[in-house]
DNA sequence: CCTTGACTTTCCCCTTGGGGCAAAGTGTTT
DNA sequence: AAACACTTTGCCCCAAGGGGAAAGTCAAGG
């Protein structure tokens, strides 16, 4: 018989852990003095703290360990488990290997640059919502002001006309951005709570949600949006992703009236992981 | 001014968890009401929080974040610190696949044999020991009892006499085993606290310790080892291990005249990762 | 036989990054 | 003025133990 730290020695797992251990039902000592309380174990208990270790080592928590050595269990459920284990490592292994190489681009950025980029780019779901949106043509990047004032007042107009109390955020989509750099069509619009008709060449339509949106977020005036198209469109290809869908501004702080330089925009393109 | 709840749902990020930046120090909202508490955020906050959300997405903990968004860190220290979590996400991805492939090793054999092999192999430092050993020949795997018996007692008597109160385990070391299966060179020993002379053939000495130990536990008489060395040998074959040492059996229980079904030895032999 | 030191027990608090819930206070709308 | 949505702080919870305190237990030395 064993006290708790020779047991320990042996098997170089603390009395602590082994306390931990019998107390949720994975291994009881082979006898406990039921007058001191004292904990005695047996060597012949090692492979069954062995097995223990594996699994644990494995990636199981305590709570699936007691499962997995609960006399009643079918080896297909074993089988089940390892299973679910395995695809959930492979998972990791994917999300470990993209963490890696975020980090090894920015790695290269501040080595190349001596300094970190002011914009950082994040992935995230964007739900679906409903627009009343105006469809236009803008002449080129430089030139799109007036354009997006009349689409943006048309839209707005019809909505509160048509008695909707608030509208959110203005949002504009730029299609086929790739094939064209002058007059590209656009969407310009605003998110709505409450579905009402279309009607004046406003729609009204559930715009999709992204699963994935590689998202910049950029303040000041809308001039200075370049560097953070640029810091995007970067980020996506340094980091193999793919563009699956058309570009969206949300203006997320604007006044037509106000300062330029507390604009708040952000830039959302829908993207895929390209590797596997 | 946006109400933290306004805000969470612009990023995507729950109440509860700016309650939890602000009171880190990570992101303070941009005004708080000193009457009510009320936190009141801008839109213009959005880059740093999304600062924070890469940061977070690489593998930094809350404390790290705080300290690369403090504003006297230098460019150095920045670099320095991705670099850390770089060859630790460079381990973890290493570790991860080895994780992998055990599982995967392990439902194969399931698979196999419908049934879970009775050894579980863990891998274990052992800490370098004094022993007390003799050295010997052993004829084969078979009738090695006699020799081993003589070489232990040899080793123990000079032990004892020689004023040591106890000794050890009983450990065996076989050499070569790869080169031959007869006329085996083996050391018989045991593990001792306090050091003592040589003499009579008894050699004292310090065992080295091994940094990567495969290990499997065996419960029975010893004719019935085999079964135990198959699966520790197949083991390190199929998760790419090399032996990089001499097998050693560690008598963790045993008693000549007692049970031979109540014997606990442990079998280790020293490994290295094969792949990179 | 007694003391001493090593060991063991239980109990409580701590870690990360929040989630859940309760009570009490605020803000906006009808 | 009441209703309802929102916010605040505070407390407990998660996993797998680590650290330490107070009290009890064991074996060896004097």
């Amino acid at each position: 018989m064993l006290r708790i730290s020779d047991f320990a020695q042996l098997s170089r797992i603390s009395p602590k852990t082994l306390r931990l251990y019998d107390r949720l039902g994975l291994l009881k000592p082979a006898r406990v003095d039921s007058q001191t309380g004292y904990r005695y174990y047996q060597a012949t208990q090692l492979p069954c703290l062995n097995r223990i270790l594996v699994f644990k080592e494995l990636g199981f928590s305590l709570e699936q360990i007691a499962r997995l050595l609960d006399e009643n269990i079918s080896m297909e459920e074993i089988r089940g488990m390892l299973r679910l284990k395995q695809t959930e490592l492979q998972q990791r292994l994917l999300d470990d290997r993209a963490r890696l190489l975020r980090l090894e681009t920015r790695l290269h950025e501040i080595e190349q640059e001596k300094k970190m980029s002011n914009y950082d780019v994040v992935l995230k779901p964007v739900d679906s919502q409903w627009v009343a949106a105006t469809v236009g043509m803008i002449p080129n990047y430089q030139e799109c002001g007036p354009v997006f004032d009349e689409l943006f007042d048309r839209a707005a107009n019809y909505a509160l006309n048509r008695g909707l109390k608030s509208i959110g955020c203005g949002i504009s989509i730029y299609h086929d951005t790739k094939l064209r750099d002058r007059d590209i069509p656009v969407e310009a619009g605003f998110s709505i709570a409450d579905r009402i008709p279309n009607g004046d060449g406003v729609w009204i339509y559930e715009l999709p949600g992204v699963e994935t949106m590689a998202c910049v977020v950029h303040r000041g005036p809308f001039a200075s949006l370049g560097p953070a198209y640029n810091s995007l469109l970067a980020w996506v290809e340094a980091n193999q992703y793919r563009i699956v869908g058309s570009t969206r501004e949300v203006y997320l702080q604007y006044d037509r009236d106000g300062d330029p330089s507390e604009y708040v925009t952000e830039v959302q393109v829908p993207v895929e992981a390209l590797g596997n």
